[in-house]
RNA sequence: GGAGAGAUGGCCGAGCGGCUGAAGGCGCUCGCUUGCUAAGCGAGUUUACUGGCAAAACCGGUAACGAGGGUUCAAACCCCUCUCUCUCCGCCA
């Protein structure tokens, strides 16, 4: 959630950023929630003023005289009954003013673009694009090497789960050592994270884990559900502590597999493992200090761009407009490869400087130099999506025939395979 | 899954119905002192919300002893539920 007191400050600002971010001015409610903050601290004011007249008066009757306690016991008791009903309209309006806040997004940095989906500004664009005579996609590519079986997962699971085959299954290893590698020596911590976490934690990073818009899956009967992604696990991983300043940046990079129910989302360009329920991911993520997040985003961007280069696979990079941005970014960048089986660049990795909307949720703060706690800044970022890397990499590296060469970066880990050969 | 024990401040560790936001120790910070990288003495050392104020400092109020409920005028302390940790048994990778 987003500082109040900058609500308060700015709230023209704020209304609208919400309008920028496409979001409904009537569920993101500025005038109700600092109407409702006055609200509810005018009754706080009052219940403190009462509890401190219950605890004083309370305090002072093992001293009474035994003739005078009868009296003053039922004094207090009498005003514990009327506390009792202030504390409830307390309680409601503090869950009114909590509701209406959470509904408020983070802020916009100032170079995000106006406007939509569509509306994303491409920043850079890498590498030239293979030169293939009609190319095939992954999903065909995955039948003739025999790879990729997406009609058997269908029987056991259900659409939109796989198979991963003989090489792909190599390359899903490959992909994830070799992004692992290269967060490593950038310098962050590896981590093999929980696929299931509470409820809270996955509200705390941004997503919805129940009601009709979740994309999110939950256990029934319990109050966790399966990841969407390591994000949730690691932004979880140090929640309510207070981080030392020598500790801080804090980088880790997190294997997980991600889970997502894509609710609403067919029709979109979803062939074969572009649109999956389940994936595994390599994700980066860092904790700071707030001055120190727009130079970390950058830096996230820098090292899931190394990876692409290395693997020679063409891409852009775009920032993303305020009406496509998460609530909780405040900035967002997404790397698209090249897929030359839809003739198109398609998304494979996303990051974003989340600032501390998800730290003021998730209580992850830290002592300055000065001993003063403060929230710090969270970012997070995609090594590698495998799924969706797996497109490009097979894309782009088919021959004519079909094979499908395997990138040399990710050789060391191919126990010697060097091609994938047509079987059917 | 069965039986038992436990969860207190940065850490260790008391307290088991009423000046206990919390003894004592360690650590840390500041000051003083000391002829020897150490020791001694004194003071300080949680956080959130909130009021005084527009803000900082400061002063006040409220809340927090795993979490949530309950009993009571009053709960770290009694009762219930949950979570987690540890020990033993069983089961299983």
């Amino acid at each position: 959630m987003l500082d109040l007191k900058i609500i308060k400050e700015n709230p023209e600002k704020i209304k609208e950023i919400i309008i920028k971010r496409g979001m409904n001015p009537k569920t993101s409610d500025v005038d109700a929630l600092l109407a409702a903050d006055e609200e509810h601290r005018a009754a706080l004011v009052k219940v403190e003023a009462l509890r401190s007249e219950r605890n004083n008066l309370s305090a002072a009757i093992p001293k009474l005289p035994a003739a005078e306690k009868g009296a003053a016991v039922a004094k207090v008791k009498a005003l514990k009954e009327e506390l009792t009903a202030k504390e409830s309209e307390l309680n409601a309006l503090a869950e009114k003013k909590n509701e209406l806040w959470r509904a408020i997004p983070n802020l916009l940095a100032d170079d995000v673009p106006d406007g939509g989906e569509d509306d994303a500004i491409e920043i850079k664009k890498w590498g030239d694009l293979p030169k293939l005579e009609n190319p095939r996609d992954h999903v065909v590519l995955g039948q003739m090497t025999d790879t990729i079986d997406f009609e058997r997962a269908a029987k056991v699971t259900g659409a939109g789960f796989y198979y991963l085959k003989r090489e792909a299954a190599l390359l899903e290893q490959a992909l994830i050592s070799f992004a692992m590698g290269k967060a490593i020596k950038a310098g962050f911590c590896p981590m093999s994270t929980p696929d299931l976490a509470r409820d809270t934690i996955l509200s705390g990073i941004g997503f919805n884990p129940r009601g009709p818009e979740t994309q999110v899956y939950s256990i029934q009967d319990m109050d966790i559900s399966l990841v969407g992604t390591a994000e949730i696990t690691l932004g979880g991983y140090r929640s309510d502590e207070v981080l030392k300043l020598e500790e801080l940046p804090l980088q880790f990079v997190g294997l997980s597999h991600c889970f997502r129910t894509e609710a609403g989302a067919y029709g979109r360009t979803s062939r074969g493992l572009y649109r999956v329920h389940q994936f595994s991911k390599v994700e980066l993520f860092v904790i700071c200090r707030p001055e120190e997040s727009p130079a970390w985003h950058e830096k996230i961007l820098a090292l899931e761009e190394s990876i692409l280069q290395e693997l020679k696979i063409p891409y852009r990079v775009i920032n993303i407009a305020a009406g496509d941005l998460g609530a909780p970014a405040l900035k967002k960048y997404d790397i698209e490869a090249w897929m030359p089986g839809r003739n198109a660049y398609g998304e494979v990795t996303s990051c974003s400087n989340c600032t501390d909307y998800q730290t003021r949720r998730l209580n992850v703060r830290f002592k300055n130099s000065e001993g003063k706690v403060n929230f710090c800044h969270m970012l997070n970022g995609t090594a590698t999506a495998v799924s969706r890397m797996l497109i490009s990499v097979m894309e782009n590296y088919q021959n004519s025939d079909g094979s499908i060469t395997i990138p040399e970066p990710l050789l060391p880990y191919m126990h010697g395979i060097t091609t994938i050969p047509v079987r059917n």
